[in-house]
DNA sequence: TCTCCGTTAGTCAAATTTGACTAGTTGTTT
DNA sequence: AAACAACTAGTCAAATTTGACTAACGGAGA
């Protein structure tokens, strides 16, 4: 058996919905795409990665089903191991805070490259941006409830106040 | 010359970098090390990478330099194709608003997989670990402004805010 | 019943990203 | 002045991630 990998997010993500039911391949993709898209974005293909190599450090196994006429699918379910790991990861990974990354602010480094009256125009359309996807966030709110929509929220109201305040000051320059 | 690559916040970044003076390899990823590192992470073999593919599609140029007895450097400036594409790239990006990934908010998923009193100390560790990342911007923030740190402050405050009322959520229970 | 289309299940080559390494230069200590 | 650390400048192989592809099956309509 391989030496372990270091795990981050990705394996706690996959051991994590292993933990509750075991599934083949294109179920724990499909899941993360229906389900989980929203937050986190973990494609296909590498969730499949992240599934074989588990398996060759023995956090899951997988085994060969057959149901009626459809193609074979491998499924994976959670080790003893595996569980281990997910609980010590668990434990490390919550209280930590890493500060995530913002790649949609690098244009606001440039402001200085545009003339005085588009930085504005610009800035407001990003804010109505931010107001819409706000919105539609609340009204999907109402029938689903869950502790990362409410962060979510949060996130876009802090955006959006921020966003206020730099388009005042860049107004009243 | 090569066809035109697609082009992201990475590029944007660098050629914005680049526009204000020319600079060597070494010398754009040191400044977005010490002085973009904060914000930013993109590592130097990246950055290297990109510069050279930016070259090959024609946005920005090298020129050889040695200067004393240090080894050669390349230096690369910005053209005018480049500064056609920062330009477009600024105004198309900045309106844009892309959710961020939080690959810290995983562990969130799987509360229910901790016994009812280490969820609460776990959570509450997370929040003081988020707090002293907020008093030590705070504390920054008095020697440098930028609206990027404004930026930050408010999501350090939006983190903060949501974590409190899990917490309470939680404990009410 | 034939055809076409969407779903299921997964693979693969290519693109991207990174950590580790090299190798020369300058600075510092003893 | 010898030894050693730290900085400069960049490269490279390996790991990761992705978009595009395959191929079989099930159902709907003509």
């Amino acid at each position: 058996m391989k030496r372990l990998a270091k795990a981050g997010e990705l394996e706690l993500l996959l051991l994590g919905l292993l933990r509750r039911r075991e599934m083949h391949g294109y179920q724990v993709s499909e899941f993360l795409e229906t389900h989980l898209g929203m937050f986190f974005d973990l494609k296909k293909a590498t969730a499949y990665n992240l599934l074989g190599k588990m398996e060759e450090v023995g956090w899951v196994t997988s085994r060969e089903e057959k149901e009626g006429r459809r193609p074979i699918r491998r499924v994976f379910a959670i080790t003893p191991e595996g569980e281990a790991i997910f609980q010590d990861l668990l434990r490390r990974s919550l209280p930590e805070y890493r500060y995530p990354a913002f790649p949609g602010n690098v244009p606001l480094l440039f402001l200085d490259a545009l003339p005085p009256g588009e930085k504005e125009d610009l800035l407001k359309e990003r804010r109505g941006v931010v107001r819409d996807r706000l919105t539609a966030l609340e009204t999907h709110m109402d029938h689903i409830a869950h502790p990362l929509l409410d962060h979510r929220r949060e996130i876009l109201h802090a955006e959006l106040d921020w966003l206020g305040a730099l388009i005042e000051d860049v107004e009243k320059k």
